[in-house]
DNA sequence: AATAGAGCCAACCGCCAGCTG
DNA sequence: CCAGCTGGCGGTTGGCTCTAT
């Protein structure tokens, strides 16, 4: 495949970028988008490639890009996802909004990398390295529970995003496209620690998991039990399980002042309930 | 105050996969 | 089916800033 010139080859601006070029750029796809990278630049009147727009726009210039320093849950979180994942840094930048894939790279292999060695040969002084399958993310908005130690399907993973948190779209986005999925599978794996599937994707494409999850639990919810746990930012939210197909029940449980207590009762219903099949049906 | 070394981060490079004609 | 184009990704680097001496 014939490979495009580099920037340098074709005489473009290389470097750091100029105040008045951020301005050119903003201005220019606030005004028209960014269809064609490849195109922009020179409609736009800037000397640099297309890639090098891409690159500024994405990791600096985007309206919802989060400055500042990374705050110790996303650290934590990085530091677990990359257990799961690797280096495959936008997966796990689709899990963490408004960062981008570069700025978890660096801050990977600046602060997290040497954080983790010296866990490793002082396991007792800080943090505690957990192996895959004790994986709980402890943030607010990314809850993950890990399979139980015996194999028991029956305490499956659960997990709590939005949308944007998965795909970096928002609510009610159209089909994801092949590489979207891509992520949301591999956000899926990484937070749930199970594969991916279908429901998942449909799920993160018509809103978000949790109001997924509720409206197809709550599809037969003649005689449903609530559900109440510490939303993502906006204080409780309520989920509706079917009592119906439900054995066993604990209706004295404190669902509210615990997240991953009550995502772990819930996961436990709905196992019980039948699981995916189960679910496949009430949607 | 000057200098060297370390740390940090924005940006580049090259590869790859998906899309399109 | 194929070739070219494009966007996206991960690895790497250059240069700026900070810190220690």
């Amino acid at each position: 495949m014939a490979r495009a010139p580099s920037c340098d080859k074709m005489g473009l601006r290389k470097g750091p970028w100029a105040p008045e070029e951020d301005q050119i750029l903003i201005s220019y796809i606030q005004k028209y988008g960014h269809a064609n990278w490849r195109k922009l630049p020179k409609q736009a009147g800037l000397v640099r490639c297309g890639k090098s727009c891409r690159l500024r726009w994405i990791n600096y210039l985007r309206p919802d890009i989060k400055r500042g320093n990374f705050t110790l849950e996303e650290e934590e979180t990085i530091i677990k996802l990359h257990e799961v994942l690797g280096n495959r840094w936008s997966a796990i930048a689709a899990i963490l909004p408004g960062r981008t894939d570069n700025e978890i790279k660096n801050v990977w292999h600046t602060h997290l990398k040497k954080r983790l060695k010296q866990y490793q040969t002082k396991p007792d002084t800080k943090r505690n390295p957990k192996s895959k399958s004790e994986m709980k993310c402890e943030s607010s908005n990314c809850i993950s529970r890990s399979q139980s130690e015996s194999g028991d399907s029956s305490s499956i993973t659960g997990n709590i995003l939005s949308s944007t948190e998965v795909s970096g779209k928002t609510p009610m986005s159209p089909q994801p496209s092949s590489s979207e999925v891509s992520s949301i599978t591999d956000a899926t794996t990484a937070i749930t620690g199970r594969k991916a599937n279908n429901m998942d994707i449909k799920a993160v494409n018509m809103g978000c998991w949790e109001s997924f999850w509720s409206d197809a639990l709550s599809a037969d919810n003649s005689s449903a039990i609530s559900l109440n746990f510490e939303g993502v930012n906006d204080g409780f939210q309520s989920h509706q399980v079917p009592s119906s197909s439900v054995d066993v029940m604990e209706p004295d449980y404190e669902y509210g002042q615990n997240l991953d207590d009550a995502m772990e009762f819930w996961y436990d219903l709905f196992i019980k309930a039948g699981g995916e099949e189960e679910l496949i049906k009430a949607f």
